[in-house]
DNA sequence: AGCACGCCGACT
DNA sequence: GTCGGCGTGCTC
């Protein structure tokens, strides 16, 4: 053991002589998890133990690193020269209690990932950033940010001085735990609940009773599920445990924040990814101390700890977004689901359209199934009419039927939501007399035209590149070059040119750039000051419009022949989120799809709102084909400058699988390349597993995985495993 | 993933 | 003569 650098290496931490002294004699080893994509943990020398959840300073090659401690060991598992000694042990917050580091372990193994890729990036990020300590605990404000201006971390530096407050960090959430304090002022009932609401809420309160098991709320549009949550969340409190309210997009926690603040207090804590880092941590630190009672949030949310935690509701839980796109690419609603069978607590998943992995076990009764099938302020569900597309005579994309009943509700003084997912003024830009189009050199995508503010500029959604548009056919100079097909920018200009008078309020990824701007746009619209919304599926989500009579669906059709087999269970579901925009607080609200293939199962479904119907047709199909819910998947993907090269890596992963005793039960496709295959300069390809039991499929890629980096290099850039992929 | 080192082309 | 291109190799 090398003594001298026990001593040389203390100089993140000044300790007493004497103590490194003892120190020297009793060296630990601490595993060490760090964020970097290699398998395993990273032993470092210690003077003492750490337990397991305590963040350090540890220098990784050249670079220092906050990592996380997972273990402590008496020997090393590498050469005891290789080994380096921690920098520092960051003690500004408690250890990570038992519960959350399971999760990430969990997490971890389940998705195929080193601990370290888990267990740093769920974290705030100043707690994971090895500037932002600086010895100050973080007892009740915005840390220590040494890496920030100097004036900031001074202000940090002072607030130590007074804060021995820090030093009881580890009792503040007990502290806090021992006395949850509502406001008993606020803690009215609410309104009175329907007949179908009281029943779904006994049932919810059973599952509260029994303390733990999972139960979907099935209830359509409008059918006050939020009111339900709040009245679980209510009692949940009132036992001393806090509540877990997950919601899939950013845009609509200042809604429930607003719900939520109204009917419980203030003892709420919000948490999505677009807060500054100063109020993510705030957040988390409440949550994490137990000061707050329930934490709102997005994914990301389900990974803050919270010492009491009693129940975890999961809100559109079908919704897409709960699954991670990058990095780790977990879902959080299974995630969730997990976390609360691990903590004994009930989880309840909320949809007006579940996921058929939800439904099956609301079916076979691993899950308790409530339902609301009617709306709560005795509204009807909007009508919803089929437009056929195909003998009418568009104009700009709209049928004459759709056109009517906008003006129609325009002259009633209503307000009308125009649906199109897709953003941007017009999808492609086309040459009159030559084959241009606007393709995007960098991918195999078109560049959509965008007209912000009447300039035109050409961009592409896929790598983000940009460019201005060409006032000629590059290819042949005819300066006709036309715009094809339509996005939102284009309806809104449509639209205001043909109703002079209305009042058109684009809401889309576009429009709610910037930082605040979506909670504005919002606003308006909620405050009724506009008479034709138009907007992606961005404004089809759990918003609440009180004059909203008419939603007209362009360009659906779009979303009916994709490849992925679960695209029409997505359609569905969109469909029906948007349609339930309407008519949410009064009678005679309508919905028109226009289509050219109006025979299709899921716009029939669609018009007779009968979702169960349309699951069971689906569930079926599934089932012959060995799809999900009835199999597991995984998908290996690869990228490489050419797309050849990508395959063949894939080609040989598959052959190396084929060959392990593990193969047996899983169906190893064919791989192919990606839909888009050139993204930014990189193609791609990937290469679907699929097995009818989930343990199958996991033994296959814990034998195979490992052996891939080798296989791969020199080969591809990049490969990956995507475990219960959403899209394929 | 970073971040080094390491060998071959166009510039102050 | 150097700055710098990104190939490949390592990180407890």
């Amino acid at each position: 053991m090398p003594l001298k650098r026990a001593t040389g290496a203390a100089s993140g931490t000044p300790a007493p002589a004497a103590e490194t002294v003892s120190a020297v004699a009793s060296r630990v080893y601490l595993a060490v998890a760090l964020d970097v994509p290699l398998p395993g943990l990273f032993d470092y020398s210690h003077d003492r133990p750490v337990p397991p959840g305590v963040r350090v300073r540890v220098m990784f090659g050249r670079r220092a690193m906050v990592g996380m401690v997972w273990a402590v060991r008496d020997a090393p598992g590498v050469a005891a020269e290789r080994v380096r000694p921690i920098e520092a042990v960051l003690d500004d917050v408690p250890p990570m209690p038992a519960d959350w580091l399971r999760l990430a372990e969990f997490a971890a193994h389940y998705y195929h990932r080193p601990l370290g890729e888990v267990l740093l990036p769920v974290l705030p990020p100043s707690l994971r950033r090895p500037g932002a300590y600086t010895g100050a605990r973080s007892a009740g404000g915005p840390v220590c940010r040494a890496d920030r201006r100097p004036g900031t971390s001074r202000a940090a530096r002072k607030r130590k001085g007074g804060a021995d407050a820090g030093a009881v960090d580890a009792a503040a959430g007990e502290n806090a735990a021992a006395c949850p304090a509502p406001d008993p002022a606020r803690d009215g009932e609410g309104p009175v609940l329907t007949a179908a609401q009281a029943c779904a809420l006994e049932g919810l309160q059973d599952l509260l009773a029994a303390g733990s098991g999972v139960a979907l709320l099935h209830g359509v549009t409008g059918s006050g599920k939020t009111e339900l949550y709040l009245r679980l969340a209510r009692r949940v409190r009132a036992a001393g445990r806090q509540v877990l309210l997950l919601v899939p997009e950013i845009n609509l926690t200042p809604q429930l924040e607003h719900s939520v603040r109204a009917r419980l207090g203030d003892r709420l804590a919000v948490i999505h990814s677009r807060l500054s880092e100063g109020d993510r941590l705030r957040a988390w630190l409440r949550a994490s101390r137990g000061q707050a009672d329930i934490l709102l949030g997005t994914r990301l949310a389900l990974f803050t700890p919270l010492p009491r935690l009693g129940l975890i509701v999961v809100d559109e839980e079908h919704d897409a977004s709960y699954k991670q796109q990058d990095g780790l690419r977990y879902s959080a609603r299974d995630l969730a689901v997990w976390r609360g069978h691990d903590l004994k607590i009930p989880v309840v998943l909320g949809s007006a359209t579940p996921s058929l992995e939800t439904w099956r076990h609301a079916q076979e009764g691993g899950y308790r199934l409530l339902s609301l099938p009617e709306r709560a302020q005795a509204q009807p569900l909007p009508e919803i009419r089929l437009v056929d597309t195909r003998r009418a005579r568009l104009e700009q994309g709209f049928t004459p039927q759709l056109l009517d009943a906008l003006e129609a509700r325009l002259a009633q003084g209503g307000q009308s939501l125009v649906f199109i997912n897709r953003r941007g003024y017009a999808p492609v830009l086309r040459c009159a007399s030559c084959a241009w189009v606007s393709q995007c050199r960098r991918c195999t995508a078109h560049m959509v035209l965008h007209r912000p503010g009447g300039r035109h500029v050409l961009q592409c959604h896929h790598c983000g590149d940009a460019m201005p548009v060409p006032r000629a056919c590059p290819e042949c100079g005819d300066p006709d070059i036309q715009p094809m097909g339509r996005g939102t920018q284009r309806v809104e200009e449509f639209l205001a040119e043909r109703f002079p008078g209305a009042r058109v309020l684009r809401i889309d990824a576009d429009a709610t750039r910037l930082k605040g701007s979506a909670e504005a746009l919002f606003a308006r619209a909620h405050a009724g000051e506009a008479d034709i919304l138009v907007g992606t599926q961005m404004v089809s989500k759990g918003h609440d419009f009180a004059r909203l009579g008419l939603v007209g669906v362009l360009n659906a059709d779009a979303m009916l022949f994709s490849q992925d087999f679960r695209a029409p269970e997505r359609l569905f579901a969109q469909l029906m989120q948007v349609a339930g925009r309407a008519g949410r607080r009064q009678g005679g609200a309508e919905v028109m799809v226009q289509t050219d293939y109006p025979d299709q199962a899921v716009y029939q479904a669609l018009l007779r709102h009968d979702y169960q119907r349309f699951a069971a047709h689906c569930l079926e199909e599934r089932r012959d084909l060995g799809l999900p819910p009835f199999s597991s998947q995984a998908l290996l993907t690869a990228q490489a400058d050419r797309v050849r090269d990508a395959l063949d890596f894939l080609e040989a992963a598959r052959a190396r699988a084929r060959a392990l005793p593990e193969a047996a039960g899983v169906r190893v496709h064919d791989p192919v390349p990606l839909r888009i295959v050139r993204v930014a300069r990189v193609e791609r390809a990937q290469l679907l597993f699929e097995s009818d039991g989930r343990g199958a499929l996991h033994r296959l890629l814990r034998a195979l995985l490992p052996g891939l980096d080798e296989l791969a290099r020199g080969v591809v850039q990049h490969w990956g495993i995507e475990i219960d992929p959403q899209e394929i």
